[in-house]
DNA sequence: TCAATTAGTGTATGACGTATACAGTACGAG
DNA sequence: CTCGTACTGTATACGTCATACACTAATTGA
C-alpha cells in the first residue's frame, strides 16, 4: 500500500494512454489537464483509478470467457456479505466460480483492483428521488437516509478505508445525486461543495454505530445483545478516575426521551441542514 | 475478522476474570452489569478490549525483558509514520528492534492486538483545554481542531476501520475532552450523546479530504500535485453525461472568495455547532 | 487453413502470521 | 545457598495467501 511493492503488472486490461503534452486556458480545467498534471505524482490512486476504470469489453480473438467481469464482482460481493471482507481471497472467489484461482488475473489485474471494483459495486447506484422536484432540502434528507442504509446493508464496506480509495461511477453517482438537490440553492459553487462535504461528513460519521450493530447483527446477534457488548466496551470508563464526565453519562438514569437510533440521525441531520 | 479463525492465542497477558453471575439495581448500570451481559455475544470486541487494557506489568519471575510493550508499540508507530501501515509486520517490527519476530508474541499475542494499541497509542491522549472556563463552545471547536490535526498527524489511522474497534484509555480520553465542555450546557444525557455524535461525526467525515491530503504530503508530494491527483479522479465526471451537475461543478471558475481546507472545516463547524 | 491471440490450468515462490520446541536466565522457597 | 519454576528470547516449521511463469486448448482474422 505504501509504495512498497509496485508490481505494475502489465494486464490483460486496456488502458488508453493519454500523452497529450501541454496545459490549456487557465479558467476552466479539462479532464486532460488535470490528469496531465497528475501524472507525476500518487501513482497510486492514479494507477488505481485507471484500473477502475479501464475498458473490460471482451477482446475478439481467442476462447470466449467463462463469466464476465461483472460476475467475478458479484461473487466476491457474496461472499463479503456472507462472511465478511476478510474471506474474500482470491481462491475464495475464484472456487465460488467454479474455476482456478490464477483464472481471476484475466479479469483483474491484482486483488487491490478487484477490491475497488467490488466496493463501488457494493454502493449501488444512488437511488432516483421520490420527488425529483421537491424542496432541496427535503431531497436531501431523503438522501441521507438512503446513504445511510446503504452503509449499514454492506458493513463490509466500512472494513475498507475510504480514504484515498478511486471513486468509481457508483460513487460518483451518490455525489451527483446531492449535489443535484443542492445546485438549485443558489449557493456558489464553492459553497455547494462546502455543503456536500458537511453532509456526507455528517452521514458517513453519525452512521458508525448503525454500522456496527449492522455488522453485528449479521452475525447473528440482537440489537440489546450488541448494545450490551458495546458498554461493556466503554464500561471500563465506570469506576475510572480519568473519564468522571463520560462515566457519569453512562450511568445517567435513562429519561423518557430516549430515541432511536434513526431518530437520532434525523434530529442531527436536520441541526446540520 | 469473520468470525472464521478464532485462535483464543493463550498469551502470556493477565486477563481479569469477571465471573459475578447476577444483575442488579435496574436504574443504573455497572461496569460488570454490562459486562456479564455480554459475554455471550460479539466475543471479538469482548476479547480485544480485555486484550487492550490487559495488565501489562513486568512479572517478578524470569529474565528481564528487554524492552517494554510500550517499546513496541513505538517502534511499529514509527514503523506505519515512515512507511505506511501495510509496512508494519511482525518481522519489521522486530526488526527494528532488534530481535526475532517470535519475541513479539511475549509483549502482544498476536498482531490484532498489538493493532489496536498502535491505534490508541497514535491518537495520543486528548490535550488540555487552553481555557478550561471558556465557553463550552469555544472549548468544543477546540477540540475538533485538535482532534482534525491528530487525525492529519497520523494518516494512518484512517487505513483502519474505526467501527467495531476496541476503546483504549486514549480514545476514551477524547471522549471524556469533548463531553467535558457539552456537560456545561444543560442538556440532558441523551442530548450530549446526540451532540458527541454530530460533533465527532462532522469532525471525523469532514477531515477526509485533509487526512488525504496530509498521506500525499507525507509522501513527498506538494498540496498542488495532490490536487492534481484528486482532480484527474474526479475529473472522468467531466464529459460523462451521467454527472452533469458535478461536472458543472468541476468546471466552474473560482470565485474571488474562495477558502482553504482548514477554513472550510471552521465554516462547517460553526455550522454545526 | 494457420498463425496470432486469448482463456483457463498447474505449479512454484515469497511474504507473512503464528504454533511449537528449546535454551538460557533470574527470582524466591527450601 | 541452591534449585525448581516461571519467564525470556531463538530456531524452525507450517498454513494461507497473492501472484509469477510456463503450458495447453480454443477461437478467429488473415
Amino acid at each position: 500500500m505504501a509504495g512498497k511493492k509496485r508490481p505494475v503488472s502489465r494486464g490483460k486490461i486496456h488502458v488508453e494512454k493519454t500523452s497529450r503534452p501541454s496545459a490549456a486556458a487557465k479558467r476552466s480545467l479539462t479532464h486532460d489537464d488535470i490528469l496531465q498534471a497528475s501524472v507525476r505524482i500518487d501513482p497510486d490512486l492514479r494507477r488505481r483509478s485507471e484500473l477502475l476504470w479501464a475498458d473490460r469489453s471482451e477482446p475478439t480473438r481467442g476462447p470466449k470467457r467463462g463469466w464476465t467481469p461483472d460476475d467475478v464482482v458479484q461473487a466476491a460481493m457474496q461472499i463479503a456479505d456472507d462472511n465478511g471482507l476478510s474471506a474474500v481471497t482470491m481462491s475464495a472467489v475464484a472456487t465460488r466460480l467454479g474455476f482456478t484461482t490464477m483464472a481471476l488475473y484475466r479479469y483483474f489485474p491484482n486483488k487491490e483492483t478487484l477490491l475497488d471494483a467490488i466496493v463501488d459495486a457494493g454502493m449501488g447506484p444512488a437511488p432516483k428521488p421520490t420527488h425529483p422536484s421537491g424542496h432541496w432540502r427535503a431531497r436531501v434528507t431523503e438522501w441521507a437516509h438512503a446513504k445511510r442504509s446503504m452503509l449499514c446493508a454492506r458493513p463490509w464496506l466500512a472494513e475498507l478505508p475510504f480514504i484515498a480509495a478511486p471513486h468509481g461511477p457508483n460513487w460518483l453517482s451518490w455525489l451527483e445525486a446531492v449535489l443535484e438537490p443542492l445546485s438549485t440553492t443558489g449557493l456558489s459553487a464553492a459553497d455547494q461543495g462546502q455543503m456536500l462535504s458537511i453532509i456526507d461528513g455528517y452521514t458517513r460519521g453519525a452512521s458508525d454505530t448503525a454500522i456496527s450493530l449492522a455488522r453485528a447483527k449479521a452475525r447473528g446477534a440482537s440489537e440489546a445483545e450488541w448494545a450490551a457488548a458495546v458498554g461493556a466496551d466503554l464500561g471500563r470508563a465506570i469506576g475510572d478516575a480519568r473519564f468522571p464526565v463520560f462515566a457519569g453519562l453512562l450511568a445517567a438514569p435513562p429519561d423518557g426521551t430516549s430515541r432511536t437510533m434513526d431518530e437520532s440521525f434525523e434530529f442531527g441531520l436536520q441541526r446540520v441542514l
